[in-house]
DNA sequence: GGTTTGACCATAA
DNA sequence: CTTATGGCCAAAC
């Protein structure tokens, strides 16, 4: 359910990442031919409610999960992320120069 | 249709 | 290392 534009969109890349690697919102909203739009990437994430998008596969630049207050919500993303092989470091981050996922520009515009 | 906000990012102190 | 500020763009109010 690739509504309206912007979040189709990023759920559409979301859903090319495989286990095991993760990506940025930088990242997303680059793949997607604007990398000023993470907000909005996460944003978009926030209002999914789709367990086909691996959400929890999307983390900030510096390798962390920031959210804004809602605590649970990371918790179970990190539990996630371990459970599919992804190493947290000491600090609760993520080694992004081997985990980083290589987004492609257009994954599947019409598929 | 203007204002507010936001699961961000980069820079500065 | 952390905290603060500006900017960016899309959706919600």
């Amino acid at each position: 359910m690739v509504g309206p534009g912007f979040h189709g969109q990023v759920y559409a890349v979301v859903r090319t990442v495989p286990a095991g690697h993760v990506v940025t919102y930088g990242d997303v909203a680059a793949a997607l031919g604007s990398p000023r739009v993470a907000r909005q990437v996460g944003w978009a994430l926030a209002a999914l409610r789709d367990d086909t998008v691996p959400w929890h596969r999307v983390i900030n630049a510096k390798g962390r999960i920031s959210f804004k207050g809602d605590t649970p919500r990371a918790i179970q993303q990190r539990a996630r992320l371990v459970s599919e092989g992804i190493e947290f470091d000491a600090t609760g981050r993520v080694d992004l120069h081997r985990l980083r996922w290589l987004l492609q520009a257009h994954p599947l515009e019409q598929m």
